[in-house]
DNA sequence: CCCCATACTCTCTTTTTGGTCAGTATAATT
DNA sequence: AATTATACTGACCAAAAAGAGAGTATGGGG
């Protein structure tokens, strides 16, 4: 209908299904609830330590957070930068990349912001029509 | 900076952690390969058949795809109409709930289609300084 | 000499996820 | 009488994800 931004989308490539498939990974790899989370975090403070994160990053266990960085690391969405000191001291910041992403994961947000209410109804009204039968 | 839909999302409300945490358990619930895919064909066909999804989505299981559509179905995403026939008939397109997130979602689809290539990049990159050391 | 701090890594165990295959209901078709 | 079609459900099993907890390196402070 009026969603032009989904058009634009449907008329840029002749749908190559090579393509397609790698976009769906894309996203599959990125559209993960800790990625989304340190991207948030990254994108409001601009330079985080590893502690940092941890903290922001609330139940986020040590092991998933250096994982996650480490994947956003190798795919370009983050820097790490090691600073040869002790205690040892690591900044993480968005690239570029990262940086668009992020603005692309607005939308998902404020969605989300403004419909958890009615997912919660959803839920009630479905579980109760259940109950019914 | 000139983020203005994150500028928006962040002057909206307080930062109530709990509504935090509930934001982040949608995204957490929403942002899937399934769901997400699911999402985009009902958006190009609004109306399938259990057997049309199944074969539009490759690569997705039966199970799977019951397992996808029936969260989707309690969460309010998509409505479920049920022919008593036989062979049983069952229609499932999206809610307006369902459609807005469909919305959401587009720029992170154009994301994905715009920089996938970038990604691969940066792996390449990655794996390449890997291995120097 | 011992402990602290930081950003990990490693191992072990549990949990979750997902795939495969078999089965079901029943009207229409052969 | 057997077969087909559809949209599932359930049991079982393998693989992957994730948590817990211990270990590591090392310079500085007490």
């Amino acid at each position: 209908m009026e969603n032009s931004l989904r058009k634009e989308l449907r008329d840029l490539p002749p749908s190559d299904p090579a393509v397609e498939r790698l976009v769906e990974e894309t996203i599959g790899r990125v559209a993960d609830k800790w990625t989304m989370l340190l991207i948030e975090i990254l994108t409001e403070n601009e330079c985080c330590r590893f502690g940092e994160l941890a903290r922001a990053c609330t139940g986020i266990s040590q092991k998933m957070l250096t994982q996650t960085l480490r994947a956003m690391e190798r795919d370009g969405l983050v820097t790490r930068t090691v600073y040869p000191v002790v205690p040892p001291k690591v900044e993480y910041r968005l690239t570029d990349l990262g940086l668009g992403l992020s603005k692309a994961f607005c939308g998902v947000w404020l969605w989300a912001e403004a419909n958890f209410g009615a997912i919660e109804q959803a839920r009630k009204d479905y579980a109760e029509k259940q109950n019914q039968k």
